[in-house]
DNA sequence: TGGCAATACTG
DNA sequence: CAGTAT
DNA sequence: GCCA
């Protein structure tokens, strides 16, 4: 396998945060949001799911993990906490391999259809129209929660309306999706539909990955698949904490063996059971392998409690979470005796309103920076002395809290309809796909970036500035954390690769958007723009999650070499 | 035992 | 150059 | 901390 080739590198983008909190069968996952919004109401509360991932492609899967989260009790990580199981297998040999038997006969076992219309429908549906293994059609039929928990349809309905008749959006509860993820943005509206060259268009019909080639032996994560929520993800998020710790106390290296172990233990396909089958996971040690077999015996591993209960980790993680402060500096503050946000504030100068506590909306609608649009300070050198004085991490305190919360995929879209929209009005013909762990089937984002090209590469050249420079007179675009040059480096042995503009930005919905609601949530937005040689290969380069490892990205010189894998890249 | 991706930008 | 970010 |  080559690697460590000594080109360029795409970088990548996407935390590899894991979804977060979760017992039994989550829903809306963390941040429950303060129903302040889009006050969706659930079509099917009473009833939790089960979703068995095999055979089912991503698209898929993030499709009806979205549609459970959203309109059901809960998705369950556990087949036994579900009342549904929902599959898209038709042979009892194969479900058993996912859910044990005598779980699967104590339930409704279904085919994905039957969420689907049932949340079309505005209430569940029969189950014995939606049997999915024949076995188990009378014990399907009799575990149905059918509508004898939903008083169908009554006075609540003033609140509840069906999904379908959600105002903006169509796409919902599509069949075949058009690979939701895949396609490529077009500007074409009404007046000119500049046609896009086929290069730059997702093939079609697609790519389709041969999984059963894709083991999680492989060293190379492009090389495995990956379930897009994984079976052993109480023994990840163990680990995972000792990863984090590791980082924040400086021991990168030992951080790195954790989060590729983490890494191939997400594309272990079922639960872990036995020390033997870890021991086959690639970056599996004798360190690690000892913490998973604790976890095996107690289902928890002491060192990562000890870690997580610890006030030094919760400091430096608080720390860490604002943007601009990362382990050193958070290592800095704490050693100064600072231990919370109102500490930060303090010490950063950030002035207290006595407002502040209790109305939280102060309407602290940013200035724009005097020194230009680039939102920033510069001139202020006297708290500068200790290196920390920044007033630049004033602004992301003030950012935090909204960066710190998810982005569900309707508003990723959106956001990409809405950038796409003012692009198209600076310079027609641009495609766009949005990518990062949107376009791996992730239900939530922390942030979302999009990948640009103009068939015709003349018109990329300064794009990006000029985009962002729309976008931010038009309140879209409230701060610029970066905004990367054209460097018109020598035209001869470097790849395109580092002819990439790109722009790190906090993105507001404009009020005229449908999602706009009250008070919108700031967003984290990514904007990458590329020459359309290089653009299917910047696209799968910001598909892959850390920790990558490169594997042939781009062998192709249309970049649709990796097409195929990129379906299926581990989260 | 050496090496772990590679770079851009800011102060 | 160190630190943070992707 | 794991791999070559």
């Amino acid at each position: 396998m080559p690697f460590k080739r000594p080109a360029p590198t795409p970088t990548q983008s996407n935390s590899g945060s894991e979804s977060p909190s979760g017992s039994k069968c989550s829903s809306e996952s963390s941040s429950p949001p303060p129903a302040k919004r889009p006050k969706m109401t659930k079509l099917l509360p009473e009833i939790s799911v089960y979703l068995v991932q095999a055979k089912l492609d991503a698209p898929a899967i993030a499709e009806l993990l979205t549609l459970g989260e959203r309109h059901t009790k809960g998705v369950c990580k556990d087949a036994a906490h579900a009342d549904v199981i929902i599959t898209a297998i038709s042979m009892r040999r194969r479900l058993e391999r996912h859910v044990p038997w005598n779980i699967a006969t104590s339930k409704a076992v279904v085919t994905p259809q039957w969420l689907r219309e049932s949340i079309a429908h505005g209430s569940a549906l029969p189950c014995g129209d939606y049997v999915a293994i024949e076995d188990l059609h009378d014990s399907t039929v009799q575990n149905c929660p059918d509508c004898k928990c939903k008083p169908c349809a009554c006075s609540d309905s003033s609140t509840g309306f069906s999904s379908t008749s959600s105002p903006r959006r169509s796409a919902q509860g599509q069949d075949h999706l058009t690979s939701p993820t895949t396609s490529p943005t077009t500007t074409s509206n009404k007046p000119a539909p500049i046609p896009i060259p086929a290069n730059l268009l997702p093939p079609d019909p697609p790519n389709v990955t041969n999984l059963a080639k894709l083991s999680y032996t492989s060293r190379y994560a492009c090389q495995r698949a990956s379930p897009l929520v994984c079976p052993n993800q109480d023994l990840v998020r163990e680990l995972d904490i000792i990863r984090q710790s590791r980082a924040l106390e400086g021991e990168e290296r030992s951080a790195l063996s954790y989060a590729r172990a983490i890494s191939a233990i997400k594309a272990y396909p079922e639960k872990i059971r036995s020390l033997k089958q870890v021991q086959k996971v690639p970056y599996i040690g004798v360190k690690i392998s000892s913490l998973v077999e604790e976890f095996l015996d107690s289902g928890q591993i002491s060192e990562a409690q000890k870690i997580k209960s610890s006030e030094r980790f919760q400091t430096l993680s608080l720390f860490t979470s604002v943007y601009g402060i990362g382990p050193t500096a958070a290592r800095r503050l704490a050693a100064l005796g600072l231990r919370s946000l109102d500490d930060l504030e303090i010490y950063y100068g950030v002035e207290r309103g006595a407002v502040e506590q209790n109305s939280q909306i102060v309407e602290v609608e940013e200035k724009p920076r005097q020194s230009g649009w680039k939102g920033r300070d510069k001139g202020r050198g006297k708290d500068d002395a200790d290196g920390l004085g920044d007033s630049w991490i004033r602004v992301a305190l003030g950012l935090r809290e909204d960066l710190s919360k998810k982005i569900p995929r309707d508003e990723v879209e959106e956001m990409g309809r809405v950038v796409m929209r003012e692009l198209d009005a600076l310079e027609p013909g641009c495609v766009s796909t949005i990518v990062g762990g949107y376009r791996r089937g992730k239900p939530e984002s922390n942030d979302v970036d999009i990948v640009f090209t103009h068939p015709d590469a003349g018109k990329v050249k300064g794009l990006c500035k000029r985009l962002v420079r729309r976008l931010h007179e038009r309140g879209m675009v409230t701060h610029v954390m970066h905004l990367s040059g054209f460097h018109g480096h020598d035209p001869l042995r470097t790849t395109h690769w580092d002819s990439l503009e790109k722009s790190l930005t906090v993105f507001v919905l404009p009020p005229s958007s449908p999602l706009h609601a009250g008070v919108p949530v700031r967003r984290r937005l990514d904007l990458i723009f590329a020459p359309p040689e290089v653009y299917w290969t910047a696209v799968i380069g910001w598909c892959v999650p850390y920790p990558f490892v490169l594997c042939e990205i781009g062998e192709r010189a249309d970049g649709r070499g990796g097409q195929e894998r990129v379906d299926h890249v581990p989260a």
